[in-house]
DNA sequence: AAGAAAGCATACAGATCTGTCTACTGTCAA
DNA sequence: TTGACAGTAGACAGATCTGTATGCTTTCTT
């Protein structure tokens, strides 16, 4: 075990970020939270802001690894996929723990500033939207570009309402949108 | 003009709070670009969440002011306005100080803590939709309800997908899926 | 003209936050 | 056994940030 104590700090900060915002968690009240020393942190990260790189580039290998791997579980053939992905949205946002997507609060807090973590958000969401375009082309929809990209806006609103407005129905009615713009194709 | 001041403290922290975020703008600056002494700013607000909630709300209101009369400017019918609302989000994306919608990024950076700023943002999405349902009503579309809340999905994954991913073409392609909607009902 | 109110300038208290320095403690390998 | 190495503890520098105290100037009203 060469570093433990890494990927414990990244641990901790993952959850604390995502609770209370980047800028609201000081540095402090990770080590605190994670009983690992100062100089243990400057050690492994050299700023702050590596860290919450670090954290970020965590979450978006683990997000996309439950979010795929839960749609693969839920659906068999590829429309049952692509209807599973709303499903397993409506998951996520019901879950006690959701406070929107990281990515997007990331997006918001380091908006012109820090170019490197921006272009980390950026790159999640176009992991996202390949995913679906991958799903819309093996179900053999004609013309899938823009059904994809469509599919993707109705998953991006159904995050902002389901963070913003607290409605955890907000899948749900996504989906039915989903059906509706599939069924036109 | 009995309080001049506090209008012009108003305007200035609206515009670096959306440029720059809220956490990242201390006081300081915003007296700073002001021109605004520091005792005048607290005599008007008790301390800086006052400010933000001020400002939000101020936003709330000149947001919807310009969008709702924009969209009317644009659009005769009910049904051109339903099409107009998507033509305006587009115009707002593709201005050049465009940095997502401020109520998103203020619940991204007020998760949990403050409860009283969370609550304008829920409350301005909830303006949104209503605004959305009374358009999709006078078009005379049956069953209105599903309806207006999956072009609110549309929009507000538009404003998403334009401010992570700098996608300048969101608004129109969430027009199409929109017109997709509307012709299946 | 005079007094009240609003605003200004500046220093400062106190908290917090990032990042550094130093000295100590285990642990494992040669 | 010894020496490299990872981690720990805690103090501390330096910046920043919110909010306060004080004394002065401008402006408006009456």
């Amino acid at each position: 075990m060469p570093s433990n104590r890494k990927q414990h700090l990244v641990e901790t900060a993952l959850k604390l970020f995502y609770q209370e915002g980047f800028h609201s968690t000081g540095i402090d009240k990770i080590l605190a939270e994670s009983g690992v020393a100062k100089m243990t942190l400057y050690k492994h990260f050299p700023s702050k802001d590596d860290l919450i790189r670090a954290v970020l580039e965590e979450r978006d290998k683990r997000f996309r690894e439950w979010f795929f791997g839960r749609v693969d579980e839920l659906g068999k053939t590829p429309r049952e996929r692509l209807e599973a992905v709303f499903d397993v949205l409506t998951e996520w946002i019901q879950g006690d723990d959701f406070r929107g997507c990281m990515f997007i609060n990331a997006a918001a807090e380091f908006s012109s500033k820090d170019d490197a973590i921006s272009k980390v958000a950026a790159d999640h969401k176009v992991l996202m939207c390949e995913f679906l375009d991958g799903l819309v082309r093996e179900a053999g929809f004609p013309n899938p570009e823009p059904l994809s990209y469509q599919l993707a806006l109705l998953v991006e609103g159904a995050i902002v309402m389901g963070h913003v407005c607290g409605d955890k129905e907000a899948g749900v009615k996504a989906k039915e949108a989903a059906l509706v713009l599939m069924a036109a194709k």
